[in-house]
DNA sequence: TTCTGGAGCTAACGACGTTAGCTTACGGCA
DNA sequence: TGCCGTAAGCTAACGTCGTTAGCTCCAGAA
């Protein structure tokens, strides 16, 4: 059992800065994300963002840490109050549901050049434990993990065929992880290797 | 049924700079592939190679076809020839196995921003059409590669806990997809909608 | 011999993240 | 009241990026 950590203070400067990329990043794009854009939006010369942000990482970082807490708090809501269609399908419409509401945000927060390591400690393995508390077994959750996660983001990118009905991919996975499978190979009770 | 595309003939220079990014790419990393290092990498000046290739992404895009020509052959080759684990842990293994040869070129390949519509036309079909065969179920084969790209992506960027055997992982996924399901839904036979 | 086109070059443009160094306003304190 | 330190803005500029304009040079065809 992993606990929610604390989220880091931020001041009113900051926290306008963070509204407002997350606006320009989801409503531009990407690479509309720079930081005389960030600037010009909230009136001010790109080098003062740096009086309140050490590099334009860092404020992705605290960009990330709002999806890691939005995340969060969805799935251990949805695994705390499942729908009809049991655990599985209720964490993976909850985690469906939170990326699609912020698409570029879920891009950032899953890239590979994300500096992870700069993020509040805890805070990922928090937001991925209702995998675990859903499996029950630490390698399905791995596996459940990456199941969503990849659905998600070709989802997100349009990379399913045209014409695709993807609430039947969703349910799919849901179906085949929601098989109760014997452990491949003998299991003793350890930690849940989820997410880090 | 589709059929492998031609490849698109290269001049020697051509060949000799995507065989140059390619090491580059993957011995530097992601943000060494520019076009100056590149130029360097073969003696030249960058605005040479715009003699050979229309832009970076252009470069890229012959980089990504030969990564799809190789993961296309190596699944199905797979698939005609599976092992004695079952068509979808064969298909997983070769899928994983290929990615891993070339890690940077896979990120490359599966990324948000790059231009897919400029590939060789029918060139991505054919190489995710393995998914399909080994499922023969359009919406469990649109999951299964789901959970390939995403177990990858997540080990190639090291995301899983560490500790993890990520064999074990893989053949969790194995044995979920490999459990015959019904169909959630009636479904009649139709183009198999696996990637794009 | 002349011409043409391929393939190299240098110089430069605009955008990027970032740094140095200046100014200005405000709050605490002798 | 006068001083001082700090927070938070600014301009100018640096190095890197992809890319373009415009030149040179040379092989081979006419």
């Amino acid at each position: 059992m992993t606990s929610r950590p604390e989220r880091r203070v931020r001041s009113t400067r900051m926290a306008e800065l963070v509204r407002a990329a997350l606006g320009l990043l989801e409503t531009e794009g990407t690479e509309a994300l720079t930081m005389r854009h960030l600037a010009e939006l909230v009136g001010m010369r790109a080098p003062s963002i740096y009086k309140h942000f050490d590099s334009k990482a860092a404020l992705e970082v605290a960009l990330v840490e709002d999806a890691l807490f939005d995340m969060g708090d969805a799935l251990h809501h949805s695994v705390a109050d499942p729908g009809p269609d049991g655990p599985v399908a209720s964490l993976l419409a909850a985690y469906r549901s939170e990326a699609t509401s912020h698409p570029n945000r879920y891009r950032l927060t899953t890239s590979s050049a994300f500096p992870r390591a700069d993020l509040l400690a805890g805070l990922e393995d928090w937001a991925g434990e209702p995998f675990f508390i859903v499996t029950g077994q630490a390698y399905l959750s791995q596996a459940l993990w990456a199941f969503a996660h990849g659905t998600m983001i070709l989802e997100l990118d349009d990379r399913f065929l045209g014409g695709s009905d993807l609430d039947l991919t969703w349910q799919a996975g849901a179906v085949a992880f929601s098989v109760p499978v014997a452990p491949p190979v003998a299991e003793s009770v350890s930690v849940p290797p989820v997410g880090r």
